[in-house]
DNA sequence: ACAAGTTATCTTGTATTATAAGATACTAGA
DNA sequence: TCTAGTATCTTATAATACAAGATAACTTGT
């Protein structure tokens, strides 16, 4: 079922951490292993792709870094739009998770 | 993206329906649309397949009844198995919740 | 010097599933 | 007769998390 909850969340989650900071891909799937709880991993395959789409969306905006040594990174920032959007986001996440609760609370009739 | 934050809480919130008390198809569809608040709800093209889907994982038994008039019914009820399948998912559920909030709520870094 | 592992990005193919759209069939009222 | 409501079911589509793999540079142990 994880699986199926991830969807429609992740680019909430994404849009969120990446509005505290600037961070590049891989350091965003190794933030997730690190975030101890077991919830909420996130292979590279999966997210690379997310991050296309907001890009496309105009939600992230990419930026290279070329290290003195190693691969370089693609850092990304949220737009204004970006920021709007996590808002938005999360209001939704919130009325829908209270649904769900007001469901799943309900008395036996 | 209310779409995509169904998936996977479908199955548990109709389990969680049928426990209460056997339901037919469409008044499944119905129940939905009449608790107001909006979210939630489903067309009957999503919710057929789902009940063969938990049906088929033996979490629900049909028992079809003729009405005196009109079309007949397909009551759904839950099966043991099906109890505790409901218990999971929402176990499940809780602690995604949890984990999706505890990153909302995390402060700037 | 070499192998194995780590950091880092990206692509392709697959499985799942909510929904749109439509089909079928019966009933009730205008 | 025609429209609307009740009720079930099927087919096709779009979205997307993930598995699996490719590529490339660097690091560490032997």
């Amino acid at each position: 079922m994880e699986r199926e909850l991830k969807r429609g969340t992740l680019e909430m989650v994404l849009l969120k951490l990446l509005r505290q900071r600037e961070m590049y891909g891989y350091e965003l799937v190794t933030a997730f292993q690190e975030r101890g709880n077991g919830e909420f991993q996130i292979k590279d395959g999966t997210l690379y792709p997310v991050l296309y789409r907001l890009e496309k969306a105009g939600y992230v905006e990419p930026r290279w870094e070329t290290q003195e040594r190693g691969v370089p990174r693609k850092y990304y920032r949220v737009t204004s739009a970006g920021k709007k959007q996590v808002d938005r986001l999360v209001g939704e996440w919130r009325s829908f998770v209270d649904a769900v609760e007001s469901l799943l609370n309900e008395e036996q009739r």
